[in-house]
DNA sequence: CAGGTTAAATCACGTCTCGAACTAAGTCAT
DNA sequence: ATGACTTAGTTCGAGACGTGATTTAACCTG
């Protein structure tokens, strides 16, 4: 039931094709007999296949072996000029449009300021419209499709229609609103995820396939990856690891809940705390990013002030960690990696101490078997991670 | 990456053959037709593929559905009889064999005792290995296979080892050492998720293709099935749900850490907090099933007594709820279905308060696409579900 | 420049699925 | 009864694919 196609000799063609082409996308140029080894096909449709590709011209050869007393190999890579893709990242502050060639090489990008500061779904059609146009004028090779990254849940039914909570979004029906302005592919999907997606092919987890990316920003979330896809619940809101609750009647949630682990971690529950701590309004709430940078300057000087600081980032990192350990234990990913504006400035003094956390609360046998690292592609990838998404269609799809 | 196989012509018949394998054995008998509408193959295929499976003797036919008008349908069904296989509960306190149809009909079972009362390593594999050989002889058809649950975590690298702290093994290579007892092929997995595996192919998850399976009963686990198969971390050893921290410095875990929701919602976690409370040992806690169903009855009665049962259990219902909370936050399952001896022993009185706690926690939008239901099968279905993996990987290969 | 070595292309063959044509097995109206 | 009609299932030829064996290509060594 879940696998589609094969069926016929064409779709069991498509699938070696497919098989060959993300072999030669994700390790590199590789010569036939390479391909050989790595897929188990014969030399014979090895040679058959990527004779069409080159035909087809996705594949260019790339310059050869140096022979060991035989014929040389000659060396084959994925054409990356021969498609582009455009990925957006839908933020709450700017939308941001970026157009990448198929190896997700940029070659533009354009930000489309939000008007009022907010994401008003009115608006934020005919923003993306245009800057797709733009975008689009400017390609060089025929655009594969557009990838979104949208901050909500994302349910396909069939087409995408977004709950953003922090947004004010409600069933937002963002891909038929779109569908008006291109006929361009879409591929809509949380934001979290595509930079998850983006930290899976270009980043932390390049070397694994199952891992969870937590995103730490205002709020907190999280996205799971496993065997190398994108885990989704029956709809797609898989990842709220932000509402996770560690704490019975503990603090009040912006969800309505109480004792959810955003409550603790996410930037936003950070400088509350600290502002009751220190019973001041001594940082600005408004810029979170400043905010938070000042709190973790505090941290470095003596005196009251500090020690709240101290305070405040200790419960977060063991906040952090006892979130982690949780997820360590109940998914055993290979790998946890820390990402989002907040987390990447956290991590760099907590990271230690979120580590020893999670030993105390995981179960050994995950534990020894995880990975905790930070994100390696900063906070600004959820518009390459949704250029994956038609890449990735791409690569399955063999052609 | 993900798939294997698949190359040629005949592996795409193999998947052919499968698939419609597959469609007979779980939507009852079906005649061409229909597997013709089901798979999307032609009735060319159909009946070229179906003829093998007619000669091979792993269908049969079944009747004829009536026409109208027309010359009627026969119908197909896979014979059970065809072939049979094993399934084996290994136990804390017994070890159970019970020998299947392929239809999953029981033909005979097997208890064999555990010395002592404990799993000890030496003695586990000569008694799985006996009653083994004596249900082997019984069968009047080839056995495909034997699945065996066991409580622990299985890691295959690539046989069997199996960690069971409740039971003190460590890295147990049970697969190898019952490979000398036997040429049959051997399935072995954690209890909890070949008892999951039993509640989506015929018990509380037969028409939903994701949901998470609870069991409670000394401790907590849980197994989580995705897309309809067990989903399984970088190790398999996902869904340790009972050690989610649902409290920061909690009651302190059999496990070593604090907090871990087993220390609260489990049968000996129960019976402890009782103890606690009405500060005596009124409840014998080596019975831990009489223990519970004193306190479920205690209950029911006014007094101090009561109403120390009554608070016990109802922190019970919070923290499985709360529990059912994050799961559903987490991995949005389509169905979360609560099992294991306390499970269900528990569930009919706490579960509206259950579910109303999980209602309070979870998020809206999730919440919503989730339903909370008991396992229909009992807590003795870990041989069926055992048993399912041999026949699993019968259906999946197609022969 | 001949002999050796390795890479890649070609060929003949067997297998697969598919659409179309065909046969089988019923119903229904006359 | 009988012939027209309807639906189920089978057979057949065509087209496509992958494979192993064979052949051709390209390079090295001495």
């Amino acid at each position: 039931m879940t696998d589609e196609g094969r069926r016929n000799v064409r779709d069991l063609r498509r699938a070696n094709r497919a098989r060959l082409l993300r072999q030669l996308y994700f390790h590199g140029p590789l010569s036939r007999q390479d391909l050989i080894q790595a897929t188990g096909l014969s030399s014979a449709s090895v040679s058959n296949v990527v004779a069409d590709l080159l035909d087809a011209g996705l594949v260019v050869e790339a310059g050869a072996v140096e022979s060991e007393g035989g014929r040389p190999r000659i060396l084959l890579r994925v054409d990356t000029s021969c498609f582009e893709v455009i990925g957006i990242d839908v933020g709450e502050t700017r939308i941001r449009l970026e157009r990448f060639d198929l190896g997700l090489g940029e070659l533009a990008a354009l930000d489309v300021p939000v008007v009022g500061g907010s994401l008003d779904p009115e608006s934020v059609v005919p923003g993306i419209a245009s800057g797709l146009a733009e975008l689009v004028a400017g390609a060089e090779a025929p655009v594969l499709g557009v990838g979104i990254g949208v901050p909500g849940i994302v349910q396909h039914q069939p087409f995408a229609v977004i709950h953003g909570q922090t947004v004010g979004w409600d069933a937002f029906p963002l891909e038929e609103l779109l569908r008006k302005h291109t006929a361009l592919p879409l591929f809509i999907d949380n934001g979290a995820t595509t930079l998850a997606q983006a930290e899976m092919w270009f980043g932390a987890g390049r070397d694994v396939d199952s891992a969870v990316f937590l995103l730490l920003g205002s709020g907190a979330g999280a996205s799971v990856i496993a065997d190398g896809a994108p885990f989704r619940g029956s709809t797609t809101s898989a990842g709220e690891w932000g509402h996770l609750n560690v704490q019975y009647q503990g603090r009040l949630c912006r969800c309505g809940s109480r004792g959810c682990l955003e409550a603790y971690v996410g930037a936003e529950a950070i400088i509350a705390r600290y502002q009751e701590a220190v019973d001041a309004a001594v940082v600005d709430a408004a810029d979170e990013e400043g905010a938070l940078r000042s709190i973790l300057a505090e941290a470095q000087q003596a005196g009251p002030a500090g020690d709240a600081a101290r305070a405040v980032l200790d419960e977060t990192a063991v906040r952090i960690g006892i979130g982690i350990a949780n997820v360590v234990n109940f998914l055993n990913p290979q790998r946890v990696i820390i990402g989002g504006w907040a987390g990447l400035a956290l991590a760099p003094s907590l990271l230690p101490r979120i580590r020893e956390v999670v030993r105390e609360h995981a179960l050994h046998l995950p534990y020894s078997l995880t990975s905790i690292d930070l994100g390696a592609l900063g906070a600004d990838a959820v518009a390459l991670g949704a250029a994956t998404l038609p890449v990735a269609r791409f690569l399955e799809a063999g052609a």
